[in-house]
DNA sequence: TTGACACCAGAACGTTCGTTCTCTACCATG
DNA sequence: CATGGTAGAGAACGAACGTTCTGGTGTCAA
């Protein structure tokens, strides 16, 4: 039983070679498109065999389908060979270009686009832990949130950006800061969203 | 850089929270489903609207199309929106669209794809500068630098991470930790590139 | 010599797709 | 009360699509 017995070596050694042009043909469009384009793309005549092509693509694991049978690629189809952190004296500056590293931050830190705000972080209240001035929080959008999350909240209509604690039944909030007071909003606590990602850029 | 400034403004309303609909489906499945599809997605029930949608959405510049006809994402679609510090008492949640900032993530690290590499950070001997265990270090590979630049040098066959200084003539590798030593490499001291950004992500 | 198999072409077929057209309900504005 | 624009529903249709089947090479080993 369990026959996922080949997984990463494409069962056929041409698959290789289909494997690039569609990864090329991705990079260009963003989409793989339909078997009539794919036999233009391949260099092939025939659908079945396309077919068969992207049916042992999908086993090997670079593609998968959604619920629509649309092809979609997977996150084996970006990986490129990739000089791990051993010696690499040689400093290989130009090494591949290529496709794929464009959305891979932004897929890390967003999971809910229609949800997800920049917040410039002004201050260092935050500080102690590593939360600086002129970092940029990622922020999903919601009014519920756990303790010890770092949140959002709207304090005299400004944002403020502090640890959500509870203390005697009430929500606070806390900084990372010795020099800064918790917070103890008095009524309720409005809360604009939980940190998600935090981004900072040094100045070139 | 980046002055796409007015096709923001989509021309009917509803279309921005169609956009933010389209946007989480693709954050998901990574390509544009067919107008049937669509209909779901929408909360619609009829195609020729989906397609009035759509054609409003590409004309604002946020999706293209393929040779085949296909519906692409552009790079205006992958921009988010950038919250100034702003009043916003009642949680709009949904509305999103209009009004502040707009950048790509990318964009903003990133300049030269071919020459940038994520590289994990593993310990804590960079703390007080803010930059944690687990964090991302995004570097741009070069062997030149300034004193002062946080660089990720090749010491013992292995990344690290440390401040550039300068001690006598001979460069040194400063930690942001007073309790970790400073590093005087003996002879030349090979750099491998220079951060340019961090990016950390908040279990959820 | 004969299978067996990988590789591919080509056609058939039922389904789905995108497009277009017509129709409706609902505001507004005047 | 007419008008016009918005926001959609729904049907119709040909073209395109994915799937399956059959058939035809070439190669290699038995």
């Amino acid at each position: 039983m369990t026959d996922f017995d080949t997984p990463l070596p494409e069962s056929n050694p041409k698959d290789a070679e289909y494997l690039a042009k569609l990864q090329d043909y991705y990079a260009e469009w963003k989409s793989i498109p339909s078997y009539a384009s794919l036999c233009e793309v391949f260099g092939i005549a025939s659908k079945s065999w396309v077919k068969a092509i992207l049916d042992r693509l999908g086993k090997a694991g670079f593609i998968e389908r959604t619920p629509d049978g649309m092809w979609i690629p997977t996150r084996q189809f970006f990986a490129r060979p990739f000089a791990e952190s051993s010696v690499q004296a040689g400093m290989p500056v130009s090494v591949s270009a290529t496709q794929g590293d464009y959305f891979i931050i932004d897929e890390m830190l967003i999971d809910t686009p229609s949800l997800t705000t920049m917040i410039p972080v002004k201050g260092d209240s935050m500080i102690e832990a590593g939360i600086h001035d002129g970092d940029i929080a990622v922020v999903e959008k919601r009014n519920l949130a756990n303790v010890g999350d770092i949140v959002v909240a709207i304090v005299d209509n400004d944002f403020t950006l502090k640890t959500l604690g509870k203390e005697g039944g009430r929500f606070i909030l806390r900084p990372a800061n010795s020099a800064y007071p918790v917070i103890r909003p008095q009524g309720s606590l409005e809360i604009f969203g939980v940190l998600v990602g935090l981004i900072r850029k040094y100045r070139k």
